[in-house]
DNA sequence: TCTTTAAGGTTGTATATACAACCAAATTGA
DNA sequence: TCAATTTGGTTGTATATACAACCTTAAAGA
């Protein structure tokens, strides 16, 4: 066994890979004149796609603990890029949606965020991007209930 | 475009699998008495394969800053995984090594990542491993270049 | 040799994340 | 109705990580 074998383990290579779009993603953002983290531009697109949303919906559909969810939002709120408003039928819930300063540029981010896509994946064909796509959503699927049990 | 296709890139993906297998990791050392974290159980396996390594090496083999391996290595320290000494010919080199204790449950940390990765990739071939793995690694590279440039 | 630069590490600061303990409000059920 | 449980969020604490600024020691160059 080569003495650097686990390097190539995927445990270490989505690691790693996840690290490394981080990094460029929040890069070209500041390039651009933006500041947001690859991880902020997470949730600000679930919130593109449905708002408002609640803090546990936020969490659910990232997979993220509630308290992970709470200091990001308190983040992005002091930022400016979402506003937060209390649910009228339910006292617990918060209801998080963008500002429209924030609404200005998720046209740009989007665009950023498809080209560090498209530079990363470059050399890979769509179809294997597709195969790597599904092989590791079957990994979640068996690593989430694990996680569970 | 359906209203939830980030979720399915590979930059999502691979930040998902990766926090999924560190967690599951983690947990199967916690059930097995030991007290490790995926990341430290990286240091370590580095030290297994090469020992001592300075810092700097051991963050060249996972691509870390160099601050992220010095907290890292205090960590460690402090529980016992590590032993630190100076170099004699250079002042400022630090050599790591693992300690008796450390070397004593390394086999077992092994057997339980193992299981973990066979765990989390049950219903893939090993061929389909194999291509994964390779198409990440070349993702890798692509990002490295251009988190460089 | 002596100044300048490079290399190896550390520390300050910031974000990301998890887990556990907690609080308040809503729901359930006896 | 009222106690017990569940739900939505927050806070304390810990690790992981990056970047920038810094320190000390070594190496390179004039």
């Amino acid at each position: 066994m080569h003495p650097y074998q686990q390097i190539q383990s995927l445990g270490h290579l989505t690691g790693l890979a996840s690290r490394l779009f981080n990094q460029l993603l929040h890069k070209r953002f500041k390039e651009a004149g933006i500041e947001l983290t690859a991880e902020q531009w997470g949730v600000i697109l679930v919130l593109v796609n449905q708002e408002p949303s609640t803090q546990r919906q936020i969490g659910e559909l990232l997979y993220l603990e509630k308290s992970s969810v709470s200091r990001s939002i308190k983040g992005l709120e002091k930022r400016g890029w979402i506003q937060v408003r209390k649910a009228d039928d339910d006292a617990r819930i918060k209801l998080i949606s963008l500002t429209p300063q924030a609404m200005s540029v998720v046209d740009q981010c989007s665009a950023i965020a498809r080209n560090v896509l498209q530079d990363a994946q470059a050399g890979l064909t769509a179809d294997e991007v597709a195969v790597n796509q599904a092989h590791l959503a079957e990994i979640i699927g068996n690593l989430r209930k694990l996680n569970e049990s």
